[in-house]
DNA sequence: GCACCCGCCGTACTTAGTACGATAGGCTAC
DNA sequence: GTAGCCTATCGTACTAAGTACGGCGGGTGC
């Protein structure tokens, strides 16, 4: 029964698992995994430790709750595109979820219990896959093959040893500089001939593989028109 | 308090960083990261927990080292070789590596600083592409791609919900039939047709991907001969 | 033989997860 | 209406973990 506006004044908006999970994504987003604690969550909602327990049973539900909202965030493969539009689109999405949570990477090798968007997830790509034409053994190689190189490229995007974009020339150049000794050549080679280079963008690389991939696999399938 | 003579006993071998770091691979192998803790480590060790902060600044240092470690037990390219050989053969180890120290995926993620391990492998390889043929540009797009696909292989091989080999069905099975319900179809019919079959093994999907890589970019090199 | 240094350790402070039970504010049954 | 109850929230407190700080003992250089 909703009555006063005054409500939220003295009862700020119910606590729910979902509120919960939304705000521990929040701090995870805003300064990494390791400052997502109960009582730093806690004060994120305007609540006190003990209250988020009565939304999750502990925190490693949490960790859980978070990767699967996480694969919320993905696009699912939309019936009316063809198979490599609908497998490109949703490589993409993965790798851009995964750019704007980057700790779930680091979450996903520990969480062996997937959650019900991950599995919707994972079911809608089989089925675009089954539906493309592909039989049920392709399809296994296939989605491992794409998934293996969308999780390994947002992986290393994460771990590159900058964060933003165009930063890379002022982070690497000392580095480089303290390669120069002839250490690793070929890494400095590449850095300086290439990466280090003004409009280079590491995320570019991904369409480079992905349409690699996406050619290959086209091969494989009984009706290679489309 | 004995200062007694049994000195042999006083006189176990000095820590170093090197057992330090070993010591934590050791830990982290047997009961996964989360056990990973300076006492757990200097129980391990035979010493008190006070004691390893003489060898590493904190337990950052630590975990950045033991990624490093597994960067060593990956081979690297040798001059023999052709490239392809040498991408097959560096790849599986690395893979082999990664799922012996399924933790290392993990914690790449957090970590941005390499090591030198990790840096000589990375000159390493990019060093046999370039010997091989490539571009400076298409060896960024090799590595990136080979790389990617490599450690996001060994990402869904850590995250699989189970551990062995064979156990697949066992475990499976019942999961299996809790969504015989509908909800994930394509999922199940994968499942039941191709991945719960006796003889299936997740692992052998690897080489179908890395043969298409592979075979893919060779046609990407100037002299397609080898 | 002595002072010094280095590697090890004891103590203790801080942060984090969370068990246990209390409580408050509304809601149900009479 | 009112007694009791239910549920979401909270207070307290215990345990585990990272680590600062300073002590100590034994081996070394002179």
């Amino acid at each position: 029964m909703p009555k006063s506006i005054s409500d939220s004044a003295h009862h700020r908006t119910p606590l729910t698992r979902e509120r919960v999970l939304r705000g521990a994504v929040e701090i995870a987003d805003a300064g990494g995994i390791g400052s997502l604690t109960i009582r730093s969550l806690a004060q994120h909602l305007g609540v006190k430790p003990m209250s988020v327990y009565h939304h999750v049973a502990n925190k490693d539900e949490i960790l859980d709750g978070i990767v699967d909202l996480v694969f919320t965030e993905i696009e699912l493969p939309s019936a009316g595109d063809d198979w490599r539009t609908q497998m490109r689109r949703r490589a993409n999405s993965a790798r851009l979820a995964l750019s704007r949570h980057p700790w779930a990477i680091g979450l996903m090798e520990s969480r062996t219990t997937p959650g019900p968007a991950t599995l919707r997830h994972h079911d809608a790509v089989i089925g675009a896959l089954r539906a493309a034409g592909f039989t049920v053994e392709m399809t296994a190689h296939a989605y491992a093959l794409l998934d293996s190189y969308t999780y390994g490229f947002a992986l290393q995007e994460a771990a590159l040893p900058f964060k933003g974009t165009e930063t890379v020339a002022g982070v690497a150049e000392p580095m480089m500089r303290q390669f120069s000794a002839g250490e690793y050549p070929h890494l400095v080679e590449l850095a300086t001939d290439h990466v280090l280079r003004p409009g280079y963008d590491f995320g570019n690389e991904f369409d480079f593989g992905l349409d690699l991939i996406l050619d290959a696999l086209a091969k494989s399938r009984p009706d290679p028109s489309t």
